[in-house]
RNA sequence: GUCCCCAUCGUCUAGAGGCCUAGGACACCUCCCUUUCACGGAGGCGACCGGGGUUCGAAUCCCCGUGGGGACGCCA
């Protein structure tokens, strides 16, 4: 059989984190089969849907390489189709106009709640052998209801979370079409995965509740029953439920936070499925890993603690081209501005181990390219008179060195030997004068890529 | 309220009745390395929600609690 899957997301807003994580469960299992993945903007909701919100969404798919075999497909596009179906259904009764307000609607169901009973349509309008309809009101435009059966259960193997059956008692006749014509959600999905030809829903767990009745559905058009797999849902850092209000970002942010598309992914891959102990693992070896058996049935938090492991991880493993490109770019909202060149790669080769996020990573060689804000805590530390006697005979030395990180290093221990100290004494203060702080890589190594001139000027500024 | 789902270290997870004295990873702690900070290396702390069954044997199967979550729209 050949496996389809879709990304279904309604453009509302931007690619967050869940929806990113359900895209990538998805393109994965068809890659996983040699099947398609296909991308479908389910954007019948006029009202909230927006061409930006379409662009966002877009965009974050393609900084994560989640490369589409079909679409975007729109709904928007389909209506005509849509409504085509309705008709039939109409006509052989599977679906029926119902003339309810929406006022009449909520009274209903506010009457029902008070009841302790679940809301739901209660089928007034819904034809029954023998049953006597009420008259069409004048001026009402009807929505269309499907006419869900109201006996026996509806059940599927949900391949991530075992068997659920539902009873069709509990279900109540959804609309489909709007009374202004538009079909709704639930429709639309149904006749999208039937022409689609999908195999395989993969979506998030808050539609497990839509299932039975997208399956009743299918089997009225006389459809094929899809596969299921329920994602459950990402939570917040702080576990709580990830909202617009509360802690949802778009995947965009991640890249403007310093995040690389490998750390992102790698850690979406590991947030709900599993391959036994593996944690670092690169798209394509997840392609041929990932199955829906692995995949955990209850929510997972977020953890930005781990992302930056990975994220470190993958600054690592980086090639230095791309890690020049990050971070000069990132280095510009700073007021630097340098191509890519040998100096900085080689200040990008001295901090990438240390560095576990891009913008960070573009902070720490900075001083490599502008003149450090000295941190005065440090100064006042670490530059004392004994230190500047010992800078003194230090600089002295630097002008007809050999420049070259041996040299440097040998020159360093040449003083520290005369003047007896220990080499943090002419180390320390060497690295506050060079860097601004006390925190840095090696410091022979450091100046070395700095430069003679610009070493020997920084350190005659603090003892004049 | 009704229906549905979920439950292993702080977090992500391994675990398909004996391989479990419950494994790995992040975080945390200690030590080593050391020129400061990191990287790295070696250790350590730390969990099967509770109660009943089933079984020779249960983290694993069943039931009941408890706790969490989701859904109940002319939203998707």
């Amino acid at each position: 059989m050949q496996v389809r899957t879709r990304f279904a997301p309604s453009p509302t807003g931007f690619l967050h984190i869940g929806g990113a994580r359900t895209a990538l469960f998805s393109w994965a299992y068809a890659k996983r089969h040699q099947g398609q993945f296909i991308l479908r903007v389910e954007d019948t909701d006029v009202a909230r849907s927006t061409p930006e919100a379409v662009q966002a969404i877009l965009d974050g798919m393609h900084w994560l390489g989640l490369s589409y075999d079909e679409g975007p497909y729109y709904q928007m596009q389909r209506m005509e189709h849509y409504k085509t179906i309705i008709q039939k259904m109409l006509a052989d009764g599977t679906a029926y106009l119902c003339y309810c307000s929406k006022e009449e609607l909520d009274a209903l169901r506010e009457q029902q709640m008070q009841q302790g009973i679940k809301p739901r349509y209660d089928g007034r309008w819904r034809p029954e052998v023998d049953k006597h309809l009420p008259m069409p009101p004048a001026g009402v435009p009807p929505v269309v209801r499907f006419k869900n059966p109201d006996t026996g259960v509806v059940a599927w193997d949900d391949l991530v979370k075992g068997r659920i059956e539902i009873a069709n008692a509990e279900l109540d006749d959804l609309i489909i079409a709007r009374a202004d014509g538009t079909p709704t959600y639930n429709f639309c999905v149904v006749v999208d995965d039937w022409d689609m030809q999908i195999s395989h829903v993969i979506r998030g767990d808050d539609h497990v509740n839509n299932t039975p009745r997208q399956i009743n559905m299918l089997k009225a058009l006389g459809a094929n029953i899809p596969q299921y797999a329920h994602l459950s849902m990402i939570l917040g850092d702080d576990g709580q439920k990830l909202s617009k209000r509360h802690g949802a970002v778009s995947v965009m942010q991640y890249d403007e936070e310093g995040y690389l598309p490998e750390a992102v992914l790698n850690y979406l891959a590991r947030l709900g499925w599993s391959h036994g102990d593996e944690e670092v693992f690169s798209m394509q070896q997840f392609c041929e890993w990932f199955d829906l058996d692995h995949i955990t049935p209850s929510a997972a938090q977020f953890n930005t603690e781990k992302l930056n492991w990975l994220n470190a991880h993958y600054i690592k493993a980086c090639p230095m081209d791309k890690l020049m490109a990050e971070t000069s770019k990132r280095l510009q909202p700073l007021n630097i501005y340098v191509e890519a060149s040998s100096q900085l790669a080689a200040a990008i080769q001295l901090y990438r181990e240390r560095a576990n996020n891009l913008n960070q990573l573009a902070q720490d060689v900075a001083f490599f390219f502008a003149q450090p804000q000295p941190n005065s805590a440090d100064v006042e530390k670490h530059i004392t008179p004994e230190a500047i006697s010992v800078m003194t005979t230090f600089v002295a030395k630097l002008s007809h060195l050999d420049w070259a990180v041996e040299a440097i290093h040998a020159v360093m221990n040449e003083v520290v030997t005369e003047q007896q100290i220990k080499f943090p004494k002419l180390a320390m203060p060497l690295r506050v004068m060079l860097t601004g702080g006390a925190q840095s890589p090696s410091i022979d190594q450091v100046m070395y890529i700095l430069g003679r001139e610009v070493a020997i000027q920084r350190i005659n500024a603090y003892l004049s």
